[in-house]
DNA sequence: ACTATTTATCTTGATGTCGAGATATATTAG
DNA sequence: CTAATATATCTCGACATCAAGATAAATAGT
């Protein structure tokens, strides 16, 4: 079954027979997919009134677990976004009761932004909605397959895991 | 070998062990691998003074075969951006003379855009060069589990594709 | 032929992000 | 103890994108 990535690479083998463009038939389809994941969460989230940054600064404080407190600099390293955009971000859920900032009580250049009630009530149902639409999404890949891929994808972002320390 | 995925699932195990998060063992690293890609095809085209934007739009013309020439409307359709922001681009690729705006002849409301022999000489070594790079991110992988790996990506895309049309 | 609808492109204002630099505090070296 | 350096966060201006709406031309319906 055609695809827009077999187009795609159908053209470029079309004007440029020289290249071997085979790469592509893997990472075209990884970064179009990511594309579509993007908008699909975007999608899912929009049901609990959530952007996706906002989703994924909650989520970071979610996960570091009770009682849901992280630095704007821990933050950031979770988000993979920088300081400016982070100081944006905090502002904004401020403003939405979603979470607090509070001194660093050991270091007075620090903050902590915590998580407040209504935002762990709000990226608890988020995740759950979008861990559904995910698991739909992979119902047509084999339990084996899924073992496999995640195996190779593992393997390809090595590199850059690597690189950053 | 572990990744900062396997990191990201013990800590929503930890926290949420209500729920079963293994649809991310696949999807969260296939949006971890797009922005690393998205990364290093940024660092393989500043060697050739072009921007991903900019290596996108040119592709595109340069895949259409000679003579590069496609309208904003199918630019936009290849590039999956918005309307005003192809304008924007196309302004500023004038401006820097790799395409050119053409009336077309047939169609008074509408334009074509066209590469310049500059801009099919940029995108021309800015592909070859990203071939390379990918070419070299996949080395670790067998012949056989890229095939693997496109097809699964295939299936997981098709939905996407089809609620387009 | 005339009107309504669709299509193609551009314009504009708002938004989120980045990068560079500012400020304040903490840490290290001598 | 002081000076130099490093760290944590925030500020600000530039930039690319989007969404909605404007304009103009082509097409369809009557």
């Amino acid at each position: 079954m055609e695809d827009e990535v077999d187009r795609l690479l159908e053209a470029w083998r079309r004007e440029r027979p020289d290249l071997d463009v085979s790469p592509m038939e893997v990472l075209s389809r990884v970064s179009r997919l990511a594309r579509h994941l993007d908008r699909a969460r975007s999608q899912a989230f929009e049901t609990h009134g959530l952007e996706s940054w906002e989703f994924d600064v909650l989520a970071a404080l979610r996960r570091a677990g009770s009682p849901y407190q992280l630095s704007p600099g821990k933050l950031l390293k979770e988000t993979l976004v920088t300081s400016g955009t982070m100081t944006n971000r905090v502002d904004r859920l401020t403003a939405r009761g979603l979470v607090e900032r509070l001194p660093d009580p050991a270091d007075r250049r620090g903050v902590l932004v915590q998580l407040t009630d209504a935002g762990r009530d709000a990226v608890d149902a988020a995740m759950a909605d979008l861990l559904a639409h995910e698991r739909a999404l992979l119902g047509s890949i084999s339990a084996r397959d899924q073992t496999r891929i995640a195996q190779i994808l593992r393997e390809l972002v090595r590199p850059f895991d690597l690189e950053k320390h």
